[in-house]
DNA sequence: TAACTATATGATACATAGTGTCAATAACAG
DNA sequence: CTGTTATTGACACTATGTATCATATAGTTA
């Protein structure tokens, strides 16, 4: 049980529970990536940690998002974003203006899945959803 | 009003209709595309059409693409594939697998829009939803 | 049907988003 | 404090496109 509320980004801890060793260019990324607000691009997280190697940085998306600790979201047009994970398991929705991420868990959208269950040729096993919206701030400049 | 289950896939058609040119290149490409029957990716077309240009290849999938006669899809690695439009508005299923592609159109779904546009911070312009499967082919194997 | 002109082509270079290799380095266990 | 193993950073490479530009051609008009 999570305490509800209680929503931490220890990105490091999640590393370190499973079983990665904490290193200084782990520290800098997952620390860079607490402080991002909205979606952010992997090369835009690059440029935040100076000094740290392209390489490294991508290895670490790569763990946070096989952790489920970070998110990785589809723009319009495809390109990747990554987002902090707020909750288990929800979806997002992204301005398209300004980048905004709002995540979003709806019942209709379990019931959906469970209708569509029933009428897919196979055993669903995964999938991606992401809603576009221009957000109210963006909407009123 | 179109005929129900008259779905042509008359991609050069398609392209006339927008004003474009009919040429050898895009003739090639877009038969090739008819060909296929699953989802595909853009550089499997250009090696099924040797001697049309990479670049021709990748304008011809862009005009059809915009043109809502090709979907472009995301496995679940975010790697794009296209597919065939075969209706409207629809959602996809894509087997892991094999990549054989099902379209589906839910009434759930539809209501869960409606649903979500009520609880989202400004408004819905666009989504994208794809159901990832082990259709019953492969999973026989 | 010949000529004209805008559109389209293909070659090439470039851009973005990563992954694979490997020698050097550093975390952590003992 | 030392040894082992994970990790790093540099670099090369892959995948998926886009931009540029000289050349070619579709479709129109005389």
């Amino acid at each position: 049980m999570t305490t509800p509320g209680a929503q931490r980004h220890d990105l490091i801890a999640t590393l370190e529970d499973r079983g990665f060793r904490l290193t200084a260019p782990r520290r800098r990324v997952a620390d860079s990536i607490e402080e991002q607000r909205d979606a952010f691009t992997a090369e835009y997280l690059c440029e935040s940690v100076p000094g740290v190697g392209r390489a490294t940085v991508y290895r670490t998306i790569k763990l946070l998002v096989e952790s489920g600790a970070l998110c990785k979201l589809a723009m319009p047009d495809g390109a990747p974003k990554y987002s902090l994970a707020r909750v288990g398991h929800h979806h997002h929705t992204v301005c398209v203006r300004c980048g905004k991420v709002g995540d979003f868990r709806d019942s209709t959208v379990e019931r959906m899945f469970r209708s569509l269950a029933k009428e897919v040729d196979g055993e669903i096993v995964g999938h991606r959803m992401e809603v576009y919206i221009d957000c109210s701030d963006c909407a009123a400049t």
